[in-house]
DNA sequence: GTCTATAAAGCGATAGAC
DNA sequence: GTCTATCGCTTTATAGAC
């Protein structure tokens, strides 16, 4: 019934989207939704909650792995990417979610953390010496999660990329660029 | 009214604003709104169309530039960073229309035609030898798109940083990559 | 656990006065 | 050009039967 809701949410708009809606696509009636959760908002805050446990995992095991802050910057990249591509649906949700209710609120709060220990760890990095220093870290975060986010709106995992070849073009691309050498 | 229609759209979503709140932000009621517009529809059209107007300029101005494909993909890249500013309510409504209805369907076939173009010139810069070659060009107008789209999500004007310098940013990002030289 | 029926409220849009 | 008033419809959510 969650799956079934967030795919709405996404394909619709939270707010596009009826409890008659999400009750017709199961086959059932709106009254039997109602007898599962206790309100439409429930089901929002259950499918950004999964997105946000995902995200926030791979936060901190990029931040609690051996290595340099470059490594763990590279690591952090793709465990988003796969935490993108596992929990698409939820995450999509997340990413188009912005404070309309206390529930969405609640899940943006979060979300800025996540944000902010990312921008963090790109500051590390630069300071390692290992980023070039003409570009400002916290520009650098935004853009760079910023590729990575806009994934959910074209990526298929059933399509013909690789969610491995997928976190290694985008590593390529950010880290070493589009120039040939 | 258009500006203060955008504004709620981005803001709340566009099923979640009603005219009542459109005309509730100008100060005046329900009727005066709609002695102006036919329909909500008809504002979401006309916003729309905004952001495509400047976005098609954008691309067209790039087909018809002198220079390599290199040098007008990086062109289109800065002036759509400078679209996407100068008309960034109107475009961030653009990105979040997902084909709710027949306006919705209709602007997103035009977006579709945008990315088409964008997608043919990085594979015409690719084609020159000038990009490397272990990343395919389609998912590379993806992810260089998807980094300049994601800019309405977090970019202020009236902030610290200017247009120039974050065309500057994204241009270095993308062609020269984050490692230190 | 699912149904029918309905309450209470909000919506887009229109009619007609000023 | 803006107002009050209202129509017709959809929405979230609940009551109570089976």
């Amino acid at each position: 019934m969650l799956a079934a809701a967030i795919e709405l949410f996404n394909r619709k708009g939270y707010d596009a989207t009826s409890i008659g809606d999400i009750a017709e696509s199961l086959g059932v009636t709106k009254s039997a939704i109602y007898h599962h959760v206790a309100s439409k908002d429930q089901l929002l805050a259950e499918a950004l909650d999964e997105a946000l446990v995902g995200l926030e995992a791979a936060v901190r095991a990029a931040a609690t792995a051996d290595g340099s802050a470059h490594d763990r910057l590279r690591l952090v990249v793709r465990r988003s990417v796969e935490v993108l591509v596992a929990h698409q649906p939820a995450v999509t949700l997340l990413l188009r979610v912005h404070g309309n209710s206390e529930t969405e609120r609640s899940a943006l709060q979060r979300r800025r953390t996540i944000d902010a220990d990312l921008a963090g760890l790109v500051r590390l990095a630069a300071d390692e010496g290992v980023l070039r220093r003409d570009l400002d870290p916290d520009l650098v975060s935004r853009l760079l999660f910023g590729m990575v986010n806009s994934l959910v709106e074209w990526y298929r995992a059933s399509g013909p990329v690789s969610v491995d070849q997928l976190a290694d073009a985008i590593s390529t691309l950010a880290f070493e660029g589009l120039a040939a050498t």
